[in-house]
DNA sequence: AAACTGACTTCTC
DNA sequence: GGAGAAGCCAGTT
C-alpha cells in the first residue's frame, strides 16, 4: 500500500518536474495530469508556493496562450529570460506553443 | 467551517 | 484580436 497521499500541490510539482528543458506546459495541461481538468487555477497557486526552482521548474509553467502569467523568483521578465535560454521559441511576449509545448508522449 | 484570494480558462461583444 | 465577465480549484485567513 503506497499511501504516501501526495497533496495537491506536490503533485502538482512531481508532473512539473518532468516537463523537458526547451518545453513548456500550461497551467490546464498540468491540473488535467493531476486530476483536475479545471484547476488550472490552484496550479498557479501551487507554483507560487513552489519552495524552490529545483523542487519545480516553475519557469516552464505558463497560460493556455503562451503567455508568462507570473514568477515566484524574479518576475515574468526573468522568467522569460530562463526560458529563451533553455532553447523556447518566443513570439513577441508569449511563447510558441506549436513548437515548444511540451507534448507529454 | 465560511469567505476571500489568485502565476487560469473559456465565452461573448 | 483585445477587453470584460463568469466559472472552477486548492490554499489561506
Amino acid at each position: 500500500m503506497s499511501e504516501l497521499k501526495l497533496t495537491f500541490r506536490e503533485k502538482v510539482w512531481e508532473v512539473t518536474r518532468r516537463i523537458p528543458k526547451g518545453k513548456v506546459a500550461t497551467y490546464g495541461q498540468i491540473a488535467a495530469l493531476v486530476g483536475s481538468p479545471k484547476g488550472a487555477r490552484a496550479v498557479g497557486m501551487c507554483m507560487q508556493t513552489n519552495p524552490s526552482i529545483e523542487n519545480a521548474p516553475c519557469h516552464r509553467v505558463v497560460a493556455s496562450n503562451g503567455k508568462l502569467t507570473g514568477y515566484a523568483f524574479g518576475g515574468t521578465n526573468v522568467k522569460k529570460t530562463i526560458l529563451l535560454k533553455e532553447g523556447v521559441e518566443f513570439v513577441g511576449d508569449k511563447v510558441d506553443l506549436k513548437q515548444s509545448l511540451w507534448d507529454e508522449n
